[in-house]
DNA sequence: ATTTGATCATGT
DNA sequence: ACATGATCAAAT
């Protein structure tokens, strides 16, 4: 699929997969469903960037970059309440350590989302889960606040080395969990002296409890 | 090893 | 029941 041109181009693709099954979905573009996600925890998502157009899967760039949109399914349930947190980005735990909230990987993302809900309960089988209707999401100052809040109180225990004692209880709205191939995978970090340690990579995710005031926003 | 896409599954 | 901590796959 190429890359829409525009955000009405975007918006008009994605109006298309509405009501959609994830099996219908697959069988229009040729691809093989998954009986489970178990070992393929990211197929819808990359299944819906295809059917969009993103252009760049795999790449540390917006998922249309020249419309500066970035795409997020988002698993809820059938009373619309997210089953999952949302990954946001991979959290640097060494170097833009004197970066300002406005220019952090965290705000760049989240400014310009094409949120697109999925029902995906874990009893209904991957193919027949349904496509929800997307919309474009951009945070308002409310929003923008208690998310900045929350990523200065990450960055600052990141910098002073408190990066093994942050826990996904941290903050309001935003938390830092680990984001690795396993437990044991390690990264560059700070310790508590500002020495230069291995810890387990973390990622920026967004708790359930955010996603699903912005769902209501939008359909209440 | 990192960043993308996330969901799994156990502990609380 | 739910969130936290752990994990899976592909591309680079």
């Amino acid at each position: 699929m190429n890359p829409p041109k525009t955000t009405n181009e975007l918006m008009q693709r994605c109006q298309a997969l509405a009501g959609l099954t994830l099996g219908q979905l697959a069988r229009q573009l040729g691809a093989a469903v998954p009986a489970n996600l178990k070992k393929d925890k990211g197929w819808a998502g990359q299944l819906i960037e295809q059917a969009l157009g993103a252009s760049s899967a795999s790449k540390a760039e917006p998922d249309f970059p020249h419309l500066g949109i970035e795409l997020k399914t988002l698993p809820i349930d059938q009373h619309g309440k997210p089953l999952e947190s949302t990954y946001v980005c991979v959290a640097p735990l060494t170097g833009l350590t004197q970066q300002r909230w406005q220019d952090s990987w965290v705000c760049q993302k989240l400014s310009h989302v094409l949120w697109l809900p999925l029902l995906a309960e874990r009893s209904i089988p991957v193919a027949e889960r349904v496509i929800g209707t997307g919309f474009l999401w951009q945070p308002d100052a409310r929003e923008m606040q208690l998310l900045q809040q929350d990523w200065e109180e990450l960055m600052d225990l990141i910098t002073l080395g408190g990066i093994d004692q942050i826990r996904g209880a941290h903050g309001q709205v935003l938390q830092l969990r680990p984001k690795a191939a396993n437990s044991r995978a390690l990264t560059s970090a700070y310790g508590t002296s500002g020495q230069p340690i291995k810890a387990l990579p973390r990622g920026f995710y967004l708790k359930t409890a955010f996603t699903q005031q912005v769902l209501r926003k939008v359909f209440c």
